[in-house]
DNA sequence: CCTTGCTTAGACCACCAGTATAAACCGGTG
DNA sequence: CACCGGTTTATACTGGTGGTCTAAGCAAGG
């Protein structure tokens, strides 16, 4: 975990810090990025950086917490989704996701790092770092998915882990595919209603 | 690429080596899998590996591939998909989705292989080999997609690069959530079409 | 028997994450 | 002012990594 007197450094310093391993995390994956390339690029010496944090581990977990809250401040909470049927739910869901996307577009590096934790999180060397950040999802997406239950949007007759899994496959899947894309920004919102339509019908009751 | 003369070595050594590596990168990842410990399982030395292969990526590819061309020769080709309706369509691919998963099963070592793909697939340090597996499989992936659509099977108001992200995203999500629930043969069946149904409601016309 | 070229072993390189250590700094106190 | 103790820093170091290089072994052909 990050240690306490991190966030007593001046904020310069400590923006410095997170941007050079932003940068490098981003460019490089978790695996290919160098410590001793941040610290460079940040001004500081190895040993500032372990007085800091625990490791590489601590430091990405600490990057991408950060950044994720970042984006939802500026993206703002998720409104109520049991106000209404299925239909509210599902068009709920798809305004939000299309503020996020827009979000996450005017971020890149944020985008990049994201995109890499697919990758980085099945390998062994990064255990910590996973749990830490899905302790924090993973609740949000549960409670969504129980709400659209609740509300007749999803269907009932399979695991909850099993949709989970499904659908944050295909989110997944559909973030990397409209990145490579880059539609611009009129074309967006049909993309964005094609993609929560499959999802909807590969998951509705 | 993997130097001809290796295939000219004695089966046995081949073997030998093959397999050190598929236990090493199954275990461990391709990141944190470590060479001098596969040449040491292997019983070789270091100038011997890379007297044979390029490097790590080109092993890792190398055993990707057998494994894989060995999996489809006990799995035996995909039948024709365009014989009859949509119904037939995703009849026949359930049935050899079933078959494939069911193989799988039998060669854990590969499964775990398969899995750590797509978690390494991301990462700068392995483009080539991720383009000479994903070169392999694309064309038969797409050519299923455009039999789909052919006998209306599959919608055709989205890319096909969407689809065919969708449909890979989708089936690593259901390929890792069934692995690690770990169900019973007479209980795989109808999970299988559980899940081929979840694709056919997102994908179909 | 000797040469030639394929094969092999292992020393070596640059770099990695992470650690150990000792010096520098700085506020407080006698 | 002098000293002291905790905080912060720079840097040398460790054991490991993937990858390279060279010189020796060895087997076949003349």
């Amino acid at each position: 975990m990050v240690r306490p007197r991190f966030t007593k450094l001046p904020l310069k310093q400590q923006q410095a810090i997170v941007q050079a391993a932003l940068d490098e995390f981003a460019a490089h994956g978790f695996h290919d990025a160098s410590l001793n390339r941040m610290i460079e690029a940040a001004g500081i010496s190895k040993g500032t950086m372990y007085y800091y944090f625990d490791g590489k581990e601590d430091l990405y977990a600490y990057v991408a917490r950060t950044g994720l809250a970042g984006l939802f401040v500026r993206v703002g909470p998720l409104p109520e989704l049991d106000v209404g049927g299925a239909d509210e739910f599902w068009a709920v869901l798809e305004g939000y996701y299309l503020n996020l996307l827009r979000a996450l577009a005017a971020s890149p590096q944020l985008a990049a790092l994201l995109r890499g934790w697919t990758a980085a999180s099945r390998t062994p060397s990064f255990e910590t770092a996973k749990a830490d950040l899905e302790q924090a999802s993973l609740p949000w997406i549960e409670q969504a998915l129980a709400t659209g239950q609740g509300v007749g949007a999803v269907r009932e007759d399979l695991p909850p882990s099993l949709l989970i899994a499904v659908v944050m496959g295909m989110g997944q899947a559909m973030d990397i595919w409209l990145m490579a894309q880059q539609p611009d920004d009129d074309a967006l919102p049909g993309l964005v209603s094609s993609l929560i339509t499959m999802i909807r019908r590969a998951v509705s009751a």
